[in-house]
RNA sequence: CGGGGAGUAGCGCAGCCUGGUAGCGCACCUGCUUUGGGAGCAGGGGGCCGCUGGUUCAAAUCCAGUCUCCCCGACCA
C-alpha cells in the first residue's frame, strides 16, 4: 500500500478525553475515532488489524471444530422474556420497537436466539455434540463506556454455544474450547493467564477467564506460582486461618462505645486489636435482608455473597433509616447477635473466639461474643476479598496479585438456558432432555488496545507479528533527483509482488514524520531508502525496537535485495 | 445513580473574573524554498463560543434551566 493513497489521519497532539495508554495510542494512531460515547469508528488501519485477528480466531475456531454462522443483531424481546433475562439484562439492554410497537433489542449476547434456533432444529442424541460460532457485533447499554473499545458499548465479540447430551461431553468440547483459546492468545502475542471466574448475568456452573496481564487493566486477578491455582479476585479462595487459640469463653459483656462509628474507634476505646473485632454488614437480596460478617481487617466481596446465594444481585443497605428498622441501631453499632434474619460470616473468621460486635443498640458493643453459644444458625462461607498477604487455598503459597484485561471467557452453562427455553432432544430411550451447553465469547475489539497495551514505548505502538497491519514500511527520503524514489518503489513492486504486504511511504514530508509516523503506527521493519545509504550503496534496515542493518545494493539485481528483505520481513 | 471536571475552528487550548470587532499553536489550502527523526517564508480558508430562556443599548463573558462528554465508584467481552 502506497501511503500517499492511503488514509492514515494521525495526531500530533494526544486528544483530551483519552487516559489509557492504548486509547490514546489507538487515536493518535489513526486506528479509530470516536462517534459517540461507546460507539467508534474504525479507520483503514485499525480496521485491518481487526480484521487481523478476526481470522486468528476464526481459523482456530475452525479447526476445534466449530461451525460459524451468523445471528442477528435485532432480537425480538419475547425471546428474552422467555429466559427471564428481559428484566434481569435490563438497562444494560439497549431496546427499540417496531412501527407495530413490537419490542425488540439489539443482543447484548446471543444464548436465547441461539438455542430458539437449536430448539427448532435439533432433536436426537445422535447429532449431539454440536458447537456453533459467530463472530458479531454486540451491543451493551454500559453504564460507564471507557478507555476507548476497551469498554463500549458496540464491540465486537466472538461468540460460541455448544450443545451436549451430558456433562461429560460438555467438559470435552470445553477443554478443547480451552485449548482454542490458548492457541488464539498465543499466536496473537499476548502475554495471559486463564483463571476461575464468576458467572454473572450468563448462569452456569463453572467458568474461566482469559487474562491479558497489564498494570492499567481494570480487573484484579490472584496466580500462584507453586501451583496452577488462579482466580478472579472476586470470587478467590485463601487459605483460611487454622483455629489457633483455645480460649476459655468469657461471658459475654455489653460495654459503652459513644458516637463511634468506625472499627478502629471502636478498637482503639475498648482497648482491643481490630482484628478482635467483627463488622456487621446488612444486604438485600432477591430473596430478602441477610447479615455479612468479616473480620475488623477485612472488606466483603459482594460477588461472594451473591453467588453463595444465587441471588441476581445483593446490594448493602445504605440508609440510617432503613438500617435503625432493621437493627435498632445506627451503623456504628450493628451487629449479629439477636437479629432475625439470616446470618453469613466469613469462613476466616470462624475459628475466632470472644470477639466484640455491635449491641445493635446505639452507642453500645459486645464483647466475648462466640459463635455456638451466642450465635445459633451462622452459615460460613467464602465472603471476604483476599488481600495481599494472603495464601494459596490449594498449596499455601503467597498468593500474587495481578491487574488484567478480559479477553475471553468459557461458560459450563449447564441446562440453564435449555430449561427455560425449552430445548430439548430425544435420547438413546426416546426421553426428552434439555440439552447441556456451554458458551465461549471473546472479545475481539478488545484484543487490540489489550495488544497495544502489552507492546508499546514512548513512540508508539509495537504491533506483534500475526496482527501487524504491514510487515514492513519502506520509507523514501530524498532530494536525489528521484534515484530514491525509483529504488523505493522498484522495491516496493517487487515485494508486493512476492505477496509481502508493505507499506510505501512515498508522501511528501520530511523525514522526521515519516519516521515517526513509523513509530506511531508501529511497523516492525522499517527499510530506508535515501541518499545518505545509496551514496555507500546500501538500503538501511531497522527493527521498531531500533536494531539496524545495512543491505548492500551496490552492483546487485534488484531481485536479490528484495529476496533479502523478504526474508528479514519473513 | 453518587462524587469530581469540561464543553470556544478537525485537534490541543487562551479569552469569561471586570459584558463592547472571537484569538493562539497544530492540522488544512496556494506559491516559493527545503529534505536523514514532527522544516522555513509569504498568502489563504474554516466558528449557531453545546442548547434554551432571562438580564442588558450590547452576552463566549452575568443569571436560570437543559443536553453532551471525560475521570473515580457500582456493572461488564
Amino acid at each position: 500500500m502506497k501511503l500517499s493513497n492511503y488514509y492514515l489521519p494521525t495526531l500530533k497532539e494526544t486528544p483530551a478525553d483519552a487516559e489509557m495508554e492504548s486509547h490514546k495510542l489507538m487515536l493518535k494512531a489513526g486506528l479509530i475515532r470516536k462517534v459517540t460515547a461507546g460507539v467508534y469508528s474504525y479507520l483503514p488501519m485499525g480496521f485491518k488489524v481487526l480484521k487481523k485477528i478476526e481470522r486468528v480466531v476464526r481459523e482456530e475456531m475452525n479447526r476445534a471444530g466449530a461451525l460459524e454462522i451468523k445471528l442477528p443483531i435485532i432480537q425480538p424481546a419475547d425471546l428474552w422474556e422467555e429466559s427471564g433475562r428481559w428484566a434481569d439484562f435490563g438497562p444494560e439492554m439497549f431496546k427499540l420497537a417496531d412501527r407495530k410497537e413490537r419490542k425488540f433489542a439489539l443482543g447484548p449476547t446471543h444464548e436465547e436466539i441461539i438455542t430458539d434456533l437449536v430448539r427448532d432444529e435439533l432433536h436426537s442424541y445422535k447429532d449431539l455434540p454440536l458447537v456453533l460460532y459467530q463472530i458479531n457485533d454486540k451491543y451493551r447499554d454500559e453504564i460507564r463506556p471507557r478507555h476507548g473499545v476497551m469498554r463500549s458499548r458496540e464491540f465486537l465479540m466472538k461468540d460460541a454455544y455448544s450443545f451436549h447430551d451430558s456433562q461429560e461431553s460438555l467438559d470435552d468440547t470445553y477443554e478443547g474450547m480451552y485449548q482454542a483459546y490458548a492457541n488464539v492468545f498465543d499466536r496473537l502475542g499476548l502475554d495471559w493467564v486463564a483463571v476461575e471466574a464468576p458467572t454473572g448475568l450468563m448462569g452456569g456452573s463453572y467458568s474461566q477467564e482469559f487474562m491479558a496481564l497489564a498494570d492499567e487493566g481494570g480487573e484484579e486477578i490472584v496466580t500462584c506460582d507453586q501451583c496452577n491455582y488462579s482466580s478472579n479476585t472476586e470470587i478467590a479462595k485463601y487459605q483460611v486461618a487454622s483455629d489457633g487459640k483455645r480460649e476459655e469463653l468469657k461471658d459475654i459483656k455489653e460495654v459503652e462505645t459513644p458516637g463511634m462509628e468506625s472499627v478502629e474507634e471502636v478498637a482503639n476505646h475498648l482497648e482491643v486489636p481490630t482484628q478482635e473485632i467483627v463488622k456487621t454488614f446488612i444486604y438485600r437480596t432477591d430473596d430478602g435482608l441477610v447479615a455479612a460478617l468479616v473480620g475488623g481487617d477485612d472488606s466483603i466481596e459482594e460477588m461472594k455473597l451473591i453467588n453463595h446465594l444465587g441471588a441476581k444481585k445483593a446490594e448493602m443497605v445504605s440508609s440510617e433509616e432503613e438500617i435503625r428498622q432493621i437493627t435498632g441501631a445506627n451503623f456504628g453499632s450493628i451487629g449479629p447477635v439477636g437479629l432475625d434474619i439470616p446470618v453469613y460470616a466469613d469462613l476466616d473468621i470462624k475459628s475466632m473466639a470472644n470477639f466484640t460486635v455491635g449491641a445493635n443498640k446505639n452507642g453500645y458493643h459486645l464483647k466475648n461474643v462466640n459463635w455456638e453459644r451466642d450465635l445459633n444458625d451462622v452459615q460460613f462461607i467464602n465472603l471476604r476479598q483476599v488481600e495481599k498477604g494472603d495464601h494459596c487455598p490449594k498449596c499455601g503459597a503467597k498468593l500474587n496479585f495481578h491487574r488484567s484485561i478480559e479477553v475471553g471467557q468459557i461458560f459450563q452453562l449447564g441446562t440453564k438456558y435449555s430449561d427455560s427455553l425449552n430445548g430439548e432432544y430425544h435420547d438413546e430411550e426416546g426421553n426428552l432432555k434439555p440439552y447441556v451447553m456451554g458458551c465461549y465469547g471473546i472479545g475481539i475489539s478488545r484484543i487490540l488496545p489489550a495488544v497495544i497495551q502489552q507492546n508499546y514505548d514512548e513512540n508508539g505502538i509495537k504491533w506483534t507479528d500475526s496482527v501487524t497491519p504491514f510487515s514492513a514500511e519502506i520509507i523514501v527520503i530524498g532530494s536525489d533527483e528521484g534515484k530514491s524514489d525509483k529504488l523505493g518503489i522498484d522495491l516496493y513492486q517487487k515485494l508486493s509482488e512476492e505477496g509481502y504486504d508493505i507499506l510505501l511511504d512515498d508522501r511528501d514530508e520530511s523525514p522526521g514524520v515519516k519516521f515517526n509516523d513509523a513509530d506511531l503506527i508501529g511497523i516492525p521493519l522499517k527499510v530506508i531508502v535515501g541518499p545518505r545509504g545509496l551514496k555507500e550503496g546500501v538500503v538501511e534496515v531497522e527493527t521498531r525496537e531500533g536494531k539496524t542493518d545495512e543491505l548492500e545494493i551496490e552492483g546487485k539485481e534488484i531481485k536479490e535485495t528484495v529476496g533479502q528483505l523478504g526474508e528479514k520481513i519473513g
